[in-house]
DNA sequence: ATGAAAGCGCTAACAA
DNA sequence: TTGTTAGCGCTTTCAT
């Protein structure tokens, strides 16, 4: 009458009852193991094998108030960056023996608000957050929350959090300068979103590295600046008005590749070559950029470097107790020129 | 000395402190809202409120045995389908009210298995599972987990679990006829690697079709099947020891995109035309399969409804109280023929 | 080194 | 319709 061991799992008293131990031995056996004697532990860790116990994470989490899951908002990315930084954060959670929930914000839904709700409801212990756009981000909401929060490629907006950004205006900085090192000119840029702080990065350090060179984005009356949108059709439009002008640019630098590569058809339909007529670049290195012909030179991003990072200031900040959880720090993470055949540099080096 | 508010978030008896309600009745007013007058209900919620709380999900699960949340294992895909998959499951899980768990299984770590573990800890109400190989599943371990659990792409092997799959065997049935009816011959395949069940439905969808036709792999003593490993090289490999046959294929079927992709190089490498001299179809429908040049006819496969259909099922299984949890039920989902200019077949029609 | 017991925040009988 | 109370499975003082 007293074996009515339910199917479902056993508990740790199941476990403190067989071994002949109290329960609290058995926890300490799972928590400070130091406190206890080894031939205690082996009993129960034996026992506990046999009920085929595992401890109850969620019965763990409401004592200690800690869940040990970090939460993962990422907007509606490119499905090659939303791996990369999910399998990066993955990679540092996993050795720290943290979980990951994910929420992939579909434009049907509104997606950081009503996420971050959840958040608040204890299931994590963290967040990384990334948002498109700073308006798309609710500060007021955000300081409701109580637990560390790592904010991801956000412009810098004097809010007090852990930030971590990749170096857009070096990134460009320094492919501009390499083009114009190769003597190109005009050079033209096609940019991003209005509002868009990486395209916004990416502009200014165009125009920091034309500067240097005396140049700016007019020359002759002539205005070598587009915008688009980050998306492909946008960069084939504002090729398409580049190519009317009455100097055309020697080489364009496009904010993204995707741009770069709407740019190409653009180029192409005009019967032009590249990079011989005109030389190409873009930004972020996403994977079919080396697909292209000629293989797109653009602005490599640090992708994994930028989920590893956020995971691990996430973490540490979760462990630091109490005083000064949240942290403010800003850590800008370098980017790299990758030199391919779209910007005509490859062998002049 | 009473108001010793924690600055921490409030619990359910600080509102029904603040409300002069029983911690029953605001338990009530989100649990079972049709059983409590609306007057309380509205004080309550008020109250709430104004002390910013949230029913804390932890303790919910403790007592009902059910987190919500369900857990997702993936195996080391490609950023695309890895990305869509997510998404897909997300949407429909966020609809039902579940969050989701990810572990995306990095080479380094026993993914399955180790997982699995974690999955046991409680933290899950279901688990759909994808696992590439059928030998990278451990049967015995996975029929201790007593949760519901959906297997996604899994080969025929008798479990009893809800599994879902792509048609493979029909897609790559419709291609071979589709590329038979156009004249091609001989057609070679480009398989994929040993053991994996998606590869080997492919080739018998492509062998059925052949047979239909009173053909075979083997045609005057010439062997048209040739394996790679679905990676691009392998591709290109393969493509190239078709090339040397004594009597070339006139269409060529890859197992999928990428190591059409590869084909392609070898193809151009040699100098002939694609779909001029040779024809090539894959399979997948990878995003840049419709940027190559020539765009590849491909097998387009339904990701979308494949984790939809996955967490829709998942979800019924877990709400489905006790009996018949572990419902058997194999669902196969159509694939669909995606017809480029690779097989030179667009303008017949 | 180990045990007894209180409590984490919530739900669900059972009573009123 | 609402309140009282006993758990859910675990950790953690405080005793022993």
């Amino acid at each position: 009458m007293r074996d009515r061991q339910k199917s479902s799992s056993a508990t740790i008293r199941d476990v403190a009852r067989k071994a002949n131990v109290s329960v609290a031995t058995v926890s300490r056996v799972y928590n400070s193991p130091e406190t206890v004697r080894p031939e205690t532990i082996e009993k129960v860790l034996e026992t506990a094998q046999s009920l085929n116990y595992n401890p109850r994470l969620a019965a763990r989490a409401l004592t200690l108030k800690k869940t040990n899951i970090i939460g993962v908002i990422l907007p509606d990315l490119d499905g090659e960056f939303f791996h990369e930084i999910i399998r990066s954060i993955d990679l540092v959670a996993w050795q720290y023996g943290y979980y990951i929930m994910i929420s992939a914000s579909h434009s049907q839904r509104n997606e950081v608000d009503s996420f971050l709700r959840l958040m608040s409801q204890g299931w994590v212990d963290g967040v990384i957050m990334m948002v498109p756009v700073l308006g798309r981000i609710s500060f007021p909401l955000l300081s409701k929350i109580e637990i560390p929060i790592v904010l991801l490629n956000l412009p810098d907006s004097g809010e007090k959090y852990i930030q971590i950004n990749v170096d857009n205006y070096r990134g460009a900085y320094l492919m501009t300068r390499h083009l114009l090192e190769h003597g190109y000119q005009p050079i033209a840029m096609i940019q991003g979103p209005l509002g868009n702080s990486d395209a916004d990065l990416r502009e200014q350090g165009f125009l920091a590295a034309l500067k240097e060179y005396n140049l700016g984005i007019e020359i002759q009356g002539i205005h070598y600046l587009e915008r688009g949108d980050f998306k492909r059709r946008s960069g084939y439009l504002a090729m398409i008005r580049l190519l009317s002008l009455p100097v055309r640019p020697r080489a364009v630098f496009a904010a993204n590749d995707e741009m770069a590569i709407g740019a190409y058809n653009a180029i192409r339909e005009h019967g032009l070559q590249i990079p011989e007529q005109i030389a190409i670049a873009g930004f972020d290195d996403i994977n079919i950029a080396s697909y292209q012909r000629p293989k797109l030179t653009t602005v490599h991003l640090p992708i994994t470097e930028l989920g590893m990072t956020a995971a691990e200031n996430l973490i540490a900040a979760i462990e630091r107790k109490d005083e000064s959880r949240q942290e403010v720090k800003k850590i800008i993470l370098p980017t790299g020129l990758v030199i391919r055949e779209s910007c005509g540099c490859l062998n002049h080096n």
